[in-house]
DNA sequence: GGGCTCTGCGACATGGTTGCGACATTCCGA
DNA sequence: TCGGAATGTCGCAACCATGTCGCAGAGCCC
């Protein structure tokens, strides 16, 4: 529900991506080209920007660049996989946030959100999951259980923000270790495993029969109902 | 806008909130009791239920648990005015929103809205496939068959996953055998009838006249209508 | 600088899962 | 009707995915 502009000079790309974003209920305008996206900004309202970094003429750097010098209208980088400069270069020219291609349309959704949650804090209701007895406020990263804090570190928290941010979806090892560790590899560490470990035995009752975190054999860690 | 299941015991409420409900875009598949409602979740493939706590026969909270354990789609509960111990209850029992009777049409849309708004990547609908009373849903990676939850193995759900991807179309063991176990070459071995079998002791009612999982002999097996 | 917590990592335990072989059954053509 | 081929069925033992624990280095705060 939010008006996106999408630039991205790859058209197949760029249609998908649309009408993709249209299907979870965004509002996108799109540009094949720098110059045109600027052009489209202040036309379409945008509330946040979905920028490609390869771009024929004047590339993503320089786009960005100069839609942050006209507000702070939230950015979303796409970038190309494993291209650890490309993501920095991106966050010094003003980037809020940035998705690896090959784009999840799920992903990018939740990415976006998380940028416009982040950027309007305004309505705790928004900001805040809940299940059961356990609520997490992402404006003020608290996390309580049947009304009593709980001290999480900054991994915990950032795991359970990202299971609890789908809730009810099953989130691989190899997803979770890119969201919550920025790994790209999969080795055949426990890395997840632990943390997940960790996690439930601060939020679980019984961690022998998780509620809030599940696991899904063969598939990864699921938070919430089902 | 959205495909939507009501399930309401009073006839002059139910007319006229599928009315109102169409009218503000969503199309509506109503049913007045819990036993109507969860035959025609799967056939309706409902992305949200709008939910009566009072129900002749089985209440609002069986309701909800056992759509709830079919999957996430969101449920929107209808309660009584001031009954506080029903929206505790309904809220525990898995609904995401509830709306005091009597109903606004105004207000349920705003509510429906609302509640799809914010669960819309993660939620069914997109991910979920169903046929006959048997639902999949691909993001919690659940299969739900007659309204009760089946437990599957990591083997059996990428079979059925892959056989349900292509309804009505043979897939040759060989491809079965690529695809979900990750061989390239073909042995005399059984393991995919193997797997087959597997599967349909659990999603079969009678495993001796498969309805999900047909064999054609010869070639391969094939998911759902001929 | 000292003490603290956090976190990555390896090792081990364990129980469900699965591959496989053997045999039964069904199907289809001759 | 008969025989061969294709498929269904069963049980078992190895294996694999995950849970669990402890340790040590790194980072952090005072």
């Amino acid at each position: 529900m939010s008006r996106i502009l999408l630039i991205e000079d790859d058209h197949s790309v760029r249609i998908s991506l649309t009408k993709a974003l249209g299907r979870y209920g965004h509002d996108v305008a799109a540009a094949p080209t720098g110059e045109e996206g600027l052009r489209l900004y202040p036309e379409h309202a945008a509330e946040l920007v979905v920028l490609d970094l390869m771009l024929p003429g004047m590339d993503g750097f320089e786009v960005c660049r100069r839609i942050r010098a006209a507000g702070t209208v939230p950015i979303v980088m796409l970038t190309a996989r494993g291209d650890d400069i490309d993501v920095v270069s991106g966050l010094e020219a003003g980037a809020d946030d940035y998705v690896v291609k090959p784009v999840e349309p799920r992903v990018i959704d939740a990415r976006i959100r998380a940028v416009l949650r982040r950027g309007a804090p305004e309505r705790a209701g928004q900001s805040t999951a809940a299940y059961r007895d356990l609520v997490i406020d992402r404006a003020a990263m608290t996390v309580t259980r049947a009304g009593k804090r709980v001290a999480m570190t900054p991994t915990e928290l950032r795991l359970l923000l990202e299971l609890s941010g789908s809730p009810g979806q099953v989130l691989s090892r190899q997803q979770l270790l890119e969201s919550v560790w920025e790994h790209s590899y999969l080795g055949d560490s426990r890395l997840v495993d632990n943390g997940v470990q960790r996690l439930r035995a601060k939020i679980e009752t019984d961690p022998a029969a998780p509620v809030f975190i599940q696991t899904v054999r063969g598939f990864g860690y699921r938070f919430g109902p089902v």
